[in-house]
RNA sequence: CGCGGGGUGGAGCAGCUUGGCAGCUCGUCGGGCUCAUAACCCGAAGGUCGCAGGUUCAAAUCCUGCCCCCGCAA
């Protein structure tokens, strides 16, 4: 793109990276290598499915390689061969070793989707709405052998909207990296050195999402569970039980009135409104085991709920049985 | 061959096990009633029962193949 047009390597793997490399590639960078995760058994029928990354860079003649780790000279032979100017990586999902992160000529960076040092790790976006933050954004780092801990080149904040999932914030998320990412590397050819260290203050880690969390605890805040609904869209879904039925919460607004937690307090084709520890939950489009997301009308067209009726509260609450 | 549910008027579902008139709730349309009123009553329209083949006097239902959707799991 300039008189001397950097190498970019590329680490990647779900869909959030291949925005970023789409833009790294037609913002014309030579990209020698493209790593991803090796395909996966995904989806039903687990059938090896290759990952987004990969996706777009067969479908652009790119280069692909999917080691299982980069610990010996072996698995980093691609990488070494191609001597990128710089490695990007973006949800690559492997650990780059110091002997990886040394191998660009101008070092490996990061594209983060959270203002550092706020949620380091795995799960960001979702863990950046569960906590009911106001803004969110990307980070652009210098990698370091720690987690997320790298000097910051570049960051930009979004709001996040009252009614945002993860899903609607991923995408603006992963446009923005791609603004950013773009953005970054021409300084960075110019040699810019301009690094912010991270703040000791105000570290926080971003757990990856565990299958125990996308139960519904109703004594738990209206807001709370509110905000996990839609931390949790569309995965993996927060799932509640009404008679031994497992359904799925996807769209559900807190309002002001109460009572025993589980509780179906009424139901409407507006949403069925189910107290909470404070507060209740208007739930407005549920699904079931087998079913499409529906709007509350539609849900109970096919599965009748009365008012007085109680979601079990706990995993061994049989109560909604 | 990871496990499983499903495709039936516009929407959501039942019917399939044990083959025998296409059913329910909602919506739509027409009429009636007149403070149960986001109600009630009467009537009507609207469906190649996912696709193709097979068995049968007869298939939404049983058999075979295919397409599509979804839950679990990862």
């Amino acid at each position: 793109m300039t008189s001397s047009p950097l190498r970019v390597a590329f680490a990647g793997t779900p869909e959030f990276a291949a925005r970023a490399l789409a833009v790294i590639v037609e913002a014309g960078y030579d990209v020698p290598l493209v790593l991803t995760q090796p395909d996966r058994p995904a989806g039903r029928g687990m059938k090896l499915t290759p990952s987004a990354v990969k996706h777009y860079a067969l479908a652009h003649g790119l280069t692909v390689d999917q080691p299982e780790k980069l610990r010996s000279d072996e698995e980093r032979a691609a990488l070494a061969a191609c001597a990128p100017d710089v490695l990007v990586v973006a949800a690559y999902g492997l650990i780059l070793p110091r002997a990886a992160l040394d191998l660009p000529r101008l070092g490996c960076i990061n594209i983060h989707a959270s203002l550092l040092p706020r949620w380091r790790g795995a799960a960001p976006i979702q863990r950046a709405i569960a906590a009911g933050d106001a803004e969110t954004g990307i980070t652009i780092m210098r990698m370091e052998e720690g987690l997320d801990t790298g000097p910051m080149l570049l960051r930009r904040a979004i709001p996040i909207g009252a009614a945002d999932t993860a899903s609607a914030l991923h995408d603006r998320l992963a446009a923005l990296g791609a603004e950013c990412i773009v953005e970054i590397l021409p300084r960075l050819a110019a040699g810019a050195s301009d690094a912010v260290m991270q703040p000791q203050d105000g570290v926080t880690y971003a757990a990856k999402i565990s299958r125990a969390e996308a139960a519904v605890d109703w004594r738990r805040p209206a807001e709370e569970t509110g905000r996990l609904i839609r931390a949790f869209d569309p995965f993996p879904g927060v799932q509640a039980t009404l008679r031994n039925t497992a359904i799925k919460l996807w769209t559900a607004t807190p309002v002001a009135t109460s009572g025993e937690p589980g509780r179906v307090l009424a139901v409407s084709g507006d949403g069925i409104t189910v107290a909470c520890g404070e507060g209740a939950l208007c739930l407005r489009q549920l699904q079931r085991p087998g079913g499409r997301r529906l709007p509350a009308e539609e849900f109970l067209r096919g599965f009748a709920v009365c008012a007085g009726e109680r979601f079990a509260v706990t995993d061994t609450d049989t109560a909604g049985a």
